[in-house]
DNA sequence: TGTTTGACCACGG
DNA sequence: GCCGTGGCCAAAC
């Protein structure tokens, strides 16, 4: 591991950390916010997600609001109570109003670059 | 070093 | 409105 500075997890991670508690948001979004890679990125990267451990990976759906990634969870349901938890109510494997509780990185403001 | 693989997305048929 | 295809970029093999 020579690469010291922030791989592409990092920025990943620190976007998903910033999802605020009860809202979802998409891959593509996270993706398109940091103007890097793709997607299928973001979803690599959340694929490694464990490996931190404190990365609420549960916030990120498919741009369907489907839970694509609840396969990776310990169990199946487990992403769906989580979100239950925060008032976000998913039915079917998908989030119910997912439009409206739908969320955008750029909702943390201009500033979030300097953050990083 | 080239190929394969992803928790995806947009587009066309 | 569903299905196939291409594109995307980084890690693993």
């Amino acid at each position: 591991m020579t690469t010291v500075h922030p791989t592409y997890y990092e920025l990943v991670y620190a976007v998903v950390r910033r999802i605020p508690r009860g809202r979802v948001t998409n891959y593509g979004a996270i993706a398109d916010f940091l103007a890097l890679g793709s997607a299928r990125m973001v979803g690599w990267a959340l694929n490694n997600c464990h490996h931190i451990g404190d990365v609420p990976a549960h916030r990120v759906v498919n741009r369907k609001g489907e839970l694509s990634g609840r396969n990776h969870f310990g169990t199946p349901v487990m992403m769906q109570q989580l979100l239950e938890n925060e008032g976000v109510a998913v039915q079917n494997d998908r989030v119910v109003a997912f439009d409206q509780l739908s969320w955008h990185p750029q909702e943390l403001g201009d500033d979030w670059d300097i953050l990083c």
